[in-house]
DNA sequence: AGCACGATAGACT
DNA sequence: GTCTATCGTGCTT
């Protein structure tokens, strides 16, 4: 694993690079449904040339927002439990997304703490199910465009730096050396910790 | 059968 | 306090 890497400021996000881009812009950028949620501090990115990703098969019934326009959301059940949310990524058609695993909640507190029947700031959106449960991520917003409501995301601001740290992604059997987990280095809010190299 | 997960219980430092 | 193992849950293969 790579040591923390700054990353350059910037102002928009472009949906259409490649996952892993995608996956590193992200973290900063504040993330809200229906003005619930915070900031974004850990994503993992899935292309379709990745046999961890759901898209890695070509189009099914489950994954077709994957194969949809970009900036858009992939919405998935998770062990039969849990919602979790993607950012659909890469050319249209590619199948390539994100998935937001955490965020530092910034707005709606009281809301995500309802939500999830507990009080600790720290758990309640480290993670994707938590997330999702946090925001009510449901498969209503399946496919839903990222930059309208309910949905809202606010890039971090121009002059602000944000350090990065990447890993393997968590709970994957196949390709799971490839670093494609992206981190605000040393946040509370992680899911997990990132391994020491 | 196998999951892009999380809560809990139990062991250990 | 930390870590690890177990299992619920429903949908995909």
């Amino acid at each position: 694993m790579a040591p923390p890497t700054p990353v350059l400021p910037h102002l928009a996000i472009d949906f259409f690079a490649p996952a892993h881009e995608v996956a590193a812009a992200l973290i900063g950028v504040e993330l809200l449904v229906d003005g619930v949620g915070g900031r974004i501090v850990e994503t993992e990115a899935y292309d379709r040339d990745d046999p961890a990703s759901h898209s890695h098969r070509g189009p099914t019934l489950r994954n077709a927002a994957m194969f949809g326009p970009p900036g858009r959301a992939y919405v998935y059940r998770s062990y039969g439990i849990h919602w979790c949310l993607n950012v659909v990524c890469g050319p249209e058609g590619h199948g390539a997304g994100v998935l937001i695993r955490a965020l530092a909640p910034t707005h709606g507190l009281a809301r995500m703490r309802e939500r999830r029947g507990l009080q600790d700031v720290r758990l309640l959106a480290a993670g994707p199910g938590r997330l999702g449960q946090a925001l009510a991520i449901d498969p209503r917003l399946n496919g839903r465009p990222l930059d309208q409501p309910p949905f809202e995301l606010r890039p971090r601001a121009g002059t602000e730096q944000v350090q990065i740290q990447t890993g393997p992604r968590i709970g994957i059997t196949r390709a799971a050396d490839v670093p494609w987990r992206f981190g605000e280095a040393a946040s509370p809010f992680l899911s997990r910790p990132f391994p020491r190299r």
